[in-house]
RNA sequence: UGCCCGAUAGUAUAAUGGUAGUACGACAGAUUUUGGUUCUGUUUGUCUUGGUUCGAAUCCAGGUCGGGCAACCA
């Protein structure tokens, strides 16, 4: 039987709309402002709205929320861009709130004429004070009063370049006294005297977002606006101004905004983060951005897979990067090709092997694959790398790995038996000496051995050198926005880089789109941006689950 | 303090007045030349108090707890 997946709240609404004929397509859009790279949780909401139009086949633009060009660059638009469309989606179209800004003009002009916008001279202080408080309902400023005529000349004046930065601003005329604050006379327009992007000089007054965001929805005729929790109390003024300008009437809909444990999630943060070098920028493989993310080696099928599983709903919520990690092990697993690496080397002779002798043993590709996607060839000799953490001198209960007298597998090759080991004056492991069974090669083993444990080893004369880097959580506290100060809780240990890791010669070959499982330790990827030919830099993505309880 | 929103296992998410289910996690076992994968099993939940109803996670009322709102940010 065919389990049917059952609808999120928006699906519902969408499907009624359509059902009912209200309309005959539904058009969403992903708004972003370009003041920062996009991060998990804009992938939450770009897998809602292009998802949607998808499943129900109607269409999404991408729309630049381009209102204030301090802070906006087009460093960010074009990130934002690639960002998208590495995550698989595609926009109807690409357009800008500036490319508004005449038309929203008309608007503003349109609402004084009315007599439903005003000039005023008050200072930010003022307006703030004059607004009153949640309980106390706002009075009105001096300016409230002016006639429609010199609001006209005033806010032209403003258009015009008369005024300076704060001198004035253009109000909408709504309800001093309404228990919502964003209802008390608003603010439309602020002069900016800045340089924006792409309308350069031409403005110097700027829409502030709520006579920007629900007028573009409008142009653009989306059925469906789809925004956060914290815009729920801006939705009457969103409705309003679309009333009171008998415009295409856009409905918004609020869902709860992503929040993973042990992150950051505000562009604010994490550009601090970025600026105060805390990390390499916004795509160091720490960060929660889609940048970062692809740079540390996540597909966007397990971006997109995850967005789905945490579903879309309206109460708060903080998900568990567990079930990230978890959704890009499930699409690696599937894909990744299997190669061995040895990040803490220490040597292993074995000593009933021919000096100077080397043989041909293969590995599959892919146990996961049809017919194992194939085999590569894996040198053996004398000489080999394993891993120190596979070796214990005096094993505890349950080891299933080497230690003395102990035999194991080496994966894809022979059964050795640990015969003696060699220590420093510090008491370090410096070298392990084995014997083989000759006759236990895989695939071929006549020994009648069974050995409890498999470890990873590359040869010794074959072995290239790499640098691996291994990360762990940025912050050490669930929620590091929750404290005074974020950056308190930052893990010391979130970035390891090893200089010395041994790869198989396979790995030679390595390729940027690929991702690697280095086997019993992780999946890893070659880093985008610092890994030279010949100098090769990886970034372990995920470890592998590990189910091993010591005690 | 005024208004708005929300509350189902540890974390998420279903059940749309009719058997509280699923995923991740945790735990146990089977398989395994990766202590991976896969498979099986176990565990844990309707914030609270009333009301409506044959029947309430669901509807109503009060309470509790959590979040949001008083930027010339979005």
């Amino acid at each position: 039987m065919i389990e049917e997946k059952s609808l999120n709240f928006l699906e519902e609404i969408v499907e009624e709309d359509l059902k009912s004929g209200k309309y005959a397509s539904i058009h969403t859009r992903f708004p972003p402002e370009p003041n920062g790279y996009l991060h998990i949780g804009h992938a939450k909401s770009i897998c809602l709205n292009f998802g949607l139009a998808d499943k129900y086949g109607g269409k999404t633009n991408l729309r630049f929320d381009d209102t204030n060009p301090v802070t906006e660059d087009t460093e960010y638009v074009d990130s934002i861009q690639e960002d998208i469309a590495w995550l698989g989606f595609h926009w109807d179209n690409v357009f800008y709130a500036s490319d508004y800004f005449d038309q929203l003009y008309q608007f503003a002009v349109e609402l004084i004429r009315k007599g439903l916008a005003y000039v005023d001279d008050s200072t930010a202080e003022e307006i703030a004070a004059s607004k009153g408080t949640p309980t106390i309902p706002g009075t009105p400023t001096p300016y409230r009063s002016r006639t429609i005529e010199e609001n006209l000349k005033l806010f032209e004046e403003m258009k015009n370049g008369m005024y300076k930065d704060g001198e004035k601003v253009l109000r909408a005329k709504v309800d001093l006294a309404s228990p919502n604050m964003h209802m008390r006379d608003p603010i439309m327009y602020r002069i900016k005297h800045a340089h924006h992007h792409r309308t350069g000089d031409k403005w110097c007054i700027y829409p502030m977002y709520d006579f920007a965001h629900g007028q573009s929805d409008s142009i653009e005729k989306i059925t469906h606006s789809i925004c956060t929790l914290e815009f729920e109390v801006h939705r009457p003024l969103y409705d309003w101004f679309i009333a009171q300008l008998n415009i295409y009437p856009s409905h918004q809909y609020e869902f709860a905004r992503l929040n993973l444990n042990y992150t950051v999630m505000s562009k604010r943060k994490l550009l601090q983060l970025v600026n105060e070098k805390y990390v390499d920028g916004w795509d160091d493989p720490r960060m929660p951005t889609i940048s970062g993310l692809r740079r540390r080696g996540y597909t966007p099928a397990s971006i997109r897979n995850f967005a789905e599983r945490i579903g879309v709903q309206r109460r708060e919520n903080i998900i568990d990067v567990g079930l990230l990690e978890f959704c890009v092990r499930e699409d690696l697993n599937k894909t990744a090709l299997r190669r061995m690496a040895v990040l803490d080397p220490v040597k292993l002779v074995i000593t009933n092997y021919p000096e100077n002798s080397f043989e041909e043993l293969e590995g599959e590709n892919n146990p996961e694959a049809p017919d194992h996607g194939g085999f590569r060839k894996l040198p053996f000799g004398r000489e080999l790398w394993i891993e120190k953490e596979d070796f214990m001198e005096i094993p505890m209960k349950k080891w299933f790995r080497l230690a003395p007298g102990a035999m194991v597998r080496l994966k894809n090759a022979y059964i050795i038996k640990c015969e003696q080991f060699e220590k420093d004056a510090d008491g370090n492991i410096t070298e392990i000496h084995c014997t083989y069974i000759p006759e236990s090669r895989s695939g071929h083993d006549t020994s009648g051995i069974n050995v409890k444990g498999t470890i990873h080893w590359v040869s010794a004369a074959h072995a290239i050198k790499a640098e691996v880097r291994l990360y762990d959580r940025l912050f050490k506290l669930e929620n590091p926005a929750a404290e005074e100060d974020f950056k308190q809780s930052i893990n010391p240990g979130s970035l390891q880089i090893i200089t010395g890791a041994y790869l198989e010669p396979a790995l030679a070959e390595a390729n940027q789109d690929e991702s690697y499982q280095f086997i019993r330790k992780g999946y890893f990827c070659l880093d985008k941006k610092l890994s030279q030919p010949g100098k090769p830099i990886f970034n372990r993505t995920v470890t592998l689950k590990d189910n091993w309880k010591k005690d």
